[in-house]
This record gives structure tokens, C-alpha cells and sequence, in this order.
DNA sequence: CGTTATCTTGACCGTCGTCAAACAGGGTGG
DNA sequence: CCACCCTGTTTGACGACGGTCAAGATAACG
């Protein structure tokens, strides 16, 4: 359960055991409650067991903008065990399980184990790569096809987990926080979506969402997965986007 | 001088001596010429010397988007060492020169001495905290707060390398790319310079750019240099923003 | 000194934000 | 079981911030 985390960083052989042999407790949070705050100084690293979370940033004029989307198996303050105090918040959306880990049993598995270390600097890699593609979505596309990108991004991102990006999928945020991860506002969002449900790339219901044309929908969303890194290096894809 | 990417992440005893006697080449590289392109493989790792560069990647519509400026001392492609092919461009600014240093050599460094590693770890995560308050910046923030923003980043990150944040410094920039580091157009950068200008706020001539009034900027400017992770966990602050 | 990149300015336009109100759904308590 | 909220969604009217187009002015460069 705890050893989610490695699967889709790197190869690790039976090391996976020193990982799952990891002392650490686990704790619930409500939905909407905050997991860490700016400015948080802490010794423990956490890790999303169940759930979903997102990052977030107030700027000086009280709006928020949302950095990424966490998703069960996501190390959730590496962080702060290699910098000082945390630069954001970290805030759950729903009801959430969380394994939280001593400092000191994580850093001396890290320098113990190689193939641990690189997998932590892989996982810290891909947050990064996703980070940039927010950007380049959050300044440089036009409503219509950021909405449509964050949404293929989820898909995607679930998919690792089984899900297969055309199946409709729960998304558990409500459109304020999505305007706030793609840089609009609630209105704007609202209409959209609609758009986009009108013209039937999207489709929803109290199950979750879908995307009856995924291929069009993934042309729509200028998407592209390799900025996930979902497959490992060297190993060959298996379902292309 | 191979060891300045070292400094500012970690407080390493003498196995500075280990960074310094790593193998490495050096190579020069003109202006507006990519040290890195989307989908490069490669087994070597490279360190801006000096010079400035920038990364960026281009949408499907052909914009751009320009993620992060290098200075000297910044690590170029780390991460295509931890994952698959590069997801983004590396272009210069500036003439550069660049220190290349094979894979085998910094991951054996890496697992041999476990401050490296640390610092490793440590510099990718200050990156990713820089792309997040971008994010902030592009997502959330009216175009003179985010222009002003960019120039506090450099003026603080220059700073550091000894240039006081009042100072001036050369912006090595052209508003095409100013524009396109804060997702605007060419012309809106140019009026919204003009009026920091106007307001006494920021002040242009051959030697550089300044800012007279640098505590009120960095107020204009919505700038806290936090997420800069300037200083060591642990160390205090020298120089306050 | 001519050529090109970059900066600057004006007029106009459109995407997205603002403000406001109505509507739907889910939970709570009388 | 039904008022009553509270949160979230939906829609309309209007306005503004920033984009687009185009031209001229400067500066950089061979």
C-alpha cells in the first residue's frame, strides 16, 4: 500500500520490501481540510493514500491559483525534508487517507538504497514536467482548450491506476477550483464546459465524466502524455495516447 | 567553478573536492542557439557556466511558452538522467559556455557521497518551487504585477551571486521573450514597461535596468523571494526582501 | 551605411472578467 | 414531509484588460 508510491517511478527489485517495511502511521483528513499550510515546517514526510488533494498559492490580492492535482499513491512534502519551510498549501478535496513517514527512516533508506533515491528524484522530476506544461497551458492557451487539457490530463493520470481514459471517471472538484487551476473564473468555466459538453466531447453524469470522442477531444485539448513520463525509461508503451 | 551548482543547495564539507574533479568537457555555445531540444536523449549531464539561457515549449498552435531563465551555476538536463527523453527546449540567451559531464561519473557521485545527492534532490526542488510561483504569476496576477514580479525574481536571484537587488543588472531579455516567460504579447509588455517606467518604478538605460524604489516595487510586484529557498534549512537570513 | 531586429505607438476588437440573479441539489431541523 | 439553508451551477448584460493589426521610430549589426 505504502510501496504505490515506487511503482511507476522506477524499477526497484525486492527493495520494495524496505519500503513497505517503512514505519509510519496513517491518519484521515475530512474533505476540504488542510494537510499542510505555507510557511509549515515538519519532519515527517506524507504520502496520499486515498483521495484526492491539490496544491495551492494565495497571491497578495487574496486569489488562489491551484499547482497540480494529487492523486492516491503521491508523495505529498518531500520537500520540505531537503528545503526549509513549505512554499504552498496543500488542501484535501475529498475525505483523505495519509501515511505519514519520519524523516529519518525515509533519508536513511535514500542513502541505503540507490534505486529508492533515484525514484524520489524521478517522482520530484515528473512533478516538475508537469508543473511546466500547467504553465504553458495557463499562459499560452485559450480557455476552451486549457479546460480541455486539464481534463485529458486527468484522464490520463487515472489511467495508470486502471482506469482507461475513455471511461468516465469521478472528478471530485467543483468548477471554482478548476478555474482556479487553469487561471479563469467560475463563469468562464461554467460556460466552458457547457461548450464543450454541447459540442459532445464531454459527457457527464452523477457516475462522472466521459469523452465519447477521446481521440478528437485529446486533438482539441493540444494533449499530449509524454510530459507525464508515465513509462519508465527504456520501457517500451504500451497504450499510446 | 563546476562547483558553484553546489553552493547554494547544501552545505557540503570537502566533497566539493569530488564535484570539482569531476570529468567534464566544455563547450560554447552562441547567442539564440538550443543547448537542448523537446525529445533529446542523451546520457550526459550539462552546467551553465555562464551565460543565460531559457527553457520553453511550443504549443500546438505555435506559441510559446518560455518556463524558466538559467543563470549561471543552473543545472540544464538533470532530469533526462532520472527519466525518458527531454519534454522541453533549452535555448541560450546570451553567448554561454557549458560544462558537460557524463551519466556514469554524477550517478556514481551521486550514490557514493550522499550530501551530493541531497543537493541534488534539493536544486530540482527549488526549481520546482520557482515553476510554481510562475504559475501563480501567469495564472493569477493583472500584467504589471507579473512583469514587475519577473524582474524581482532576477534581481533577487542575481543578487546572490553578489549583485545587490537595488543594483542594476543587465536584462538580457528582448519583450518577444519577456512576453512569453509571462504570457502576454509583445505589445502589451511594451506599454506595461513603459508605465513602470513612467511611475519612477523602474529605471532603463545602456548599463542595465534598476529599480529606485525597490521596497515599494517588490510591494507593486506582489514579490516575496521565499519560494526562492535562497538560504540553507537552518541558516538565517543575511539579506531580508 | 544599408539591413534587420527590436521597440514604440495608435486604433480597434474580442476573450474573458464582473456583477447580479435565478436555479438545482443535498443536508438539517422543525 | 416540507420549509430552509448552503453550496454549487447556470445564464444574462455589460465592461475591461489585454490581443490584433499595422505603421513608424530606434537601435543593433555587418
Amino acid at each position: 500500500m505504502v510501496n504505490k508510491f515506487a511503482i511507476h517511478v522506477s524499477l526497484s527489485d525486492l527493495d520494495r520490501a524496505a519500503v513497505q517495511g517503512l514505519p509510519h502511521s496513517v491518519r484521515y483528513f475530512e474533505s476540504g481540510s488542510y494537510i499542510a499550510r505555507d510557511g509549515d515546517l515538519t519532519d515527517h514526510c506524507t504520502v496520499l493514500l486515498s483521495g484526492f488533494a491539490f496544491r495551492h498559492k494565495i497571491t497578495g490580492q487574496g486569489l488562489r491559483q491551484i499547482l497540480s492535482i494529487l492523486i492516491p499513491g503521491d508523495i505529498i512534502n518531500l520537500q520540505q525534508l531537503y528545503l526549509d519551510a513549505a512554499d504552498h498549501n496543500v488542501q484535501t478535496l475529498t475525505p483523505c487517507k495519509i501515511a505519514t513517514i519520519p524523516q529519518v527512516a525515509l533519508r536513511t533508506m535514500a542513502s541505503d538504497r540507490t534505486a529508492i533515491a533515484d525514484a524520489l528524484i524521478a517522482s520530484t522530476m515528473v512533478d516538475a514536467s508537469i508543473y511546466r506544461e500547467w504553465m504553458v497551458n495557463i499562459g499560452r492557451r485559450d480557455a476552451r482548450t486549457r479546460l480541455a487539457h486539464l481534463l485529458c490530463e486527468f484522464a490520463a493520470r487515472l489511467d495508470v491506476q486502471g482506469i482507461a481514459p475513455g471511461q468516465p471517471y469521478e472528478l471530485p472538484m467543483t468548477q471554482e477550483q478548476l478555474g482556479d487551476a487553469i487561471g479563469l473564473t467560475t463563469v468562464h468555466v461554467n460556460r466552458t464546459l457547457r461548450g464543450l459538453i454541447k459540442d459532445g466531447l464531454v459527457f457527464q453524469n452523477k457516475r462522472g465524466i466521459t469523452f465519447p470522442e477521446w481521440e478528437i477531444f485529446m486533438v482539441e485539448a493540444d494533449f499530449n502524455s509524454r510530459y507525464l513520463h508515465l513509462r519508465e525509461r527504456g520501457t517500451p508503451p504500451g497504450y499510446s495516447f
